[in-house]
DNA sequence: TCGCTTATATTAAGTCTTTATATTAAAGCG
DNA sequence: CGCTTTAATATAAAGACTTAATATAAGCGA
């Protein structure tokens, strides 16, 4: 009984196969096709195993051959290379903005391009009635996904993963603190649970903190630098991203702004846009007689939008509002950078567009309470995208780390 | 000519040698002694390996056979297990903390624990003169280190590495900002070349920052949790652990507190020792003739340690200044644990151990400010020790990662 | 069309490292 | 002294990579 020994050892050594597989897909991912040799430069493996391992990946579903091989040109002599190129459709996600006022869901493939977007209205921002019950807000969003999936043509197979922003602090697994703040649940209806029905991965995450996945995806210049987020719309909030990852913590309170209570120059979280209309609506009821673009409006119906664009056209009193957000601004990113030395802090949200000079002024005014010349302050160019691209770029991640770590479980 | 085979291929494999090799190592740094059997358990592999990867360790010299292998005394029948210990005194380690007063320097074996030690006067408290120029702090810290191993009974060649405590914020270089503020560049004159003469790795780190890092030694029971510690002496500073890992930043400004200037309640950066002084001089320079114990001190003359003595006795007038410290604590806290959600803030530094009732006191009006009911504030145990001991373990970590890393660099 | 050149793909050793099994060694105990 | 127990060593087998040789797929020129 000793002649025949069993024919399966299974050692450890797969763990460093796992490894290689790794660097290879992770230098494919989301890039343009591939020769062996040029990965072979990249990793530092041989030609025999970078085509081991791109023959794996592509059973996988992972990677597939491209036929342009002497198109692409490089040179014009010897056997042509095969070329392996990602597979960029291999499965799509979807990415949420569950805002207030309206929900906006994106189809994207797994280079997080956009396929296929619906929005639909949630609490529509004049009106004063009560906010949607939580069964109808969990509708709304499936139908919202299911318009961008029919927008994109794809059917509930097609998806491998669901991520869901929402103006509230989001634990660790997706919930939203309960009892504390009835708005947060209302925001975050156990909506972890929506993606269960189709098999879907999902996660529910911070606004705030998805718009700095957002950034931090768009300006991979310097791959190691920190910044915040600011969210400013009605009420503030942020997200940390400090050397190049996003700060998080298990309760999810990272970026809260509450603190700013307590901060002189600024006594509340709420957002710039909050403030702009406020103060308008505050000049305008001292003297209703105003003259200039922004005494065309009433005190009752002043918005951000008039503020901003009277501002634009001179309008003095505008100006002395824009002058004195920046200071606000200013003020909230000494306390930011002031205690965590970031790079930069940028400002988004729907109304960053309009906040370009706000932010410069704040860049200005900084100087008179913090020594630090480096810090950049500026207005996202995502604006309105930019929480709905973060979550696109979470499903992304959670798909890579997925195809990394778990190999064949596509 | 093809006969012959060159002999090494030297592949990519040994990486997992490599790799289980860090696997058993960290599983015994710092540890007691243990048998193969229990290494098997720990990281899964087999008898054989772990018996070749410990032989190999002990001949790079990290590891040693321990004689006691029955004495242990898990079991007693069969064959005796060879037991290999942790060489804790494989080399050692200084830790320097080179406050404004004092330099205080340590020796310690791998396992942090501390071997000698030693004191110099620097600028003392009273006197008005002007702080030691560059050439004289370099010289002093000098000294006190070779009078921490003189009295350890060691050699310069003993030692591997040197971590090197100072109050000011330090970059990822081991400098100090110049220009900005003086201060600064008298506390830290290019400290990072004092090892050099000796070949010692060496490293210069803010003293906030270490002390988090002696913090985190010590309350390893949850491992992920998040803290800040806050050193507060006459300034204020603090270190940031998120998730079990100490925040840095390439500028190394992380922590500084400047931005409290613009804190309702707190108004400055100026440490909790200050505010004691501060506030009774006041205080007795409005009432000279108080009664209490505190009315026997000058106004002159009184510290802060006058006004926590006369707090624990029952003075009115000290523990009026206590409520005030506490407030300005909580208020501090809110700033930190509202922005970052912490578990916990410690203070720290030598007046900590005075601080217990501060602290609590903080920890009951932290309410009125943020809702954060799981968040812990307390004095730190370490005190005046902290920041020592931070160096030490910053200086074990970095032989630690060198042991991992580059293998036999011994 | 037939070589020749060039660049890549495939295949066949060879080595390293681990696992699995078998064998040997070192105790204690009756 | 033999038996039992537990650990260390030896040997074989398997996975994974590298090296080197060989095969393949073009383009180019005579």
């Amino acid at each position: 009984m000793s002649q025949t020994r069993p024919p399966a050892p299974a050692g450890s050594s797969q763990l460093i196969r796992q490894l290689n597989a790794q660097r290879v897909l992770s230098c494919m991912w989301g890039r343009e096709p591939s020769t062996a040799t040029e990965l072979m430069h990249a990793t530092g493996l041989t030609r025999a195993t970078i085509l081991t391992l791109c023959r794996e990946l592509t059973e996988q579903g992972w990677l597939e051959v491209s036929e342009n091989s002497r198109q692409a040109g490089q040179y014009t002599k010897g056997r042509p290379a095969l070329r392996y190129a990602f597979r960029e459709d291999a499965c799509h996600v979807i990415g949420v903005d569950a805002g207030l006022h309206q929900v906006t869901a994106a189809v994207a493939n797994l280079r997080g391009v956009e396929v296929g977007c619906a929005t639909r209205e949630s609490n529509p921002q004049g009106s004063d009635a009560p906010p949607q019950p939580a069964q109808e807000r969990r509708r709304t969003i499936l139908d919202t996904v299911d318009a961008a999936l029919a927008q994109a043509g794809l059917a509930h197979a097609d998806v491998a993963c669901l991520v869901i922003a929402v103006p509230a602090p989001v634990d660790s697994s997706g919930h939203s603190p309960k009892g504390l703040n009835p708005f947060w649940s209302l925001m975050n209806p156990e909506l972890i649970s929506l993606g269960a029905e189709h098999g879907w991965d999902c996660a529910v995450d911070n606004d705030a903190n998805l718009a700095a996945l957002a950034e931090l995806d768009l300006q991979s210049s310097s791959l190691h630098d920190s910044f915040a987020v600011i969210l400013s719309g009605e009420r503030l909030g942020a997200g940390i991203v400090m050397e190049g990852r996003l700060l998080h913590q298990p309760r999810g309170g990272i970026g809260e702004l509450g603190m700013l209570d307590l901060v002189h120059g600024v006594e509340s979280a709420n957002g710039l846009g909050w403030w702009a209309r406020h103060l308008a609506r505050e000049a305008l009821q001292k003297t209703p007689e105003l003259a200039g673009p922004l005494g065309e409006v009433t005190a009752e119906a002043v918005t951000s939008e008039h503020v901003f664009a009277a501002a634009a056209q001179g309008d003095p009193l505008a100006r002395e509002i824009i002058d004195q957000l920046a200071d606000r601004l200013a003020r909230i990113c000494v306390v930011l950078s002031g205690l965590l030395d970031l790079d930069r802090i940028l400002v988004s949200g729907a109304i960053a567009p309009a906040l370009t000079d706000v932010a410069a002024l704040a860049k200005q005014k900084l100087a008179q309470y913090l020594y630090a010349p480096w810090l950049q302050i500026e207005a996202s160019t995502l604006g309105a995208d930019a929480v709905r691209r973060g979550a696109l770029r979470l499903a992304v991640d959670r798909i890579q780390d997925r195809a990394l770590n778990s190999g064949p479980g596509h």
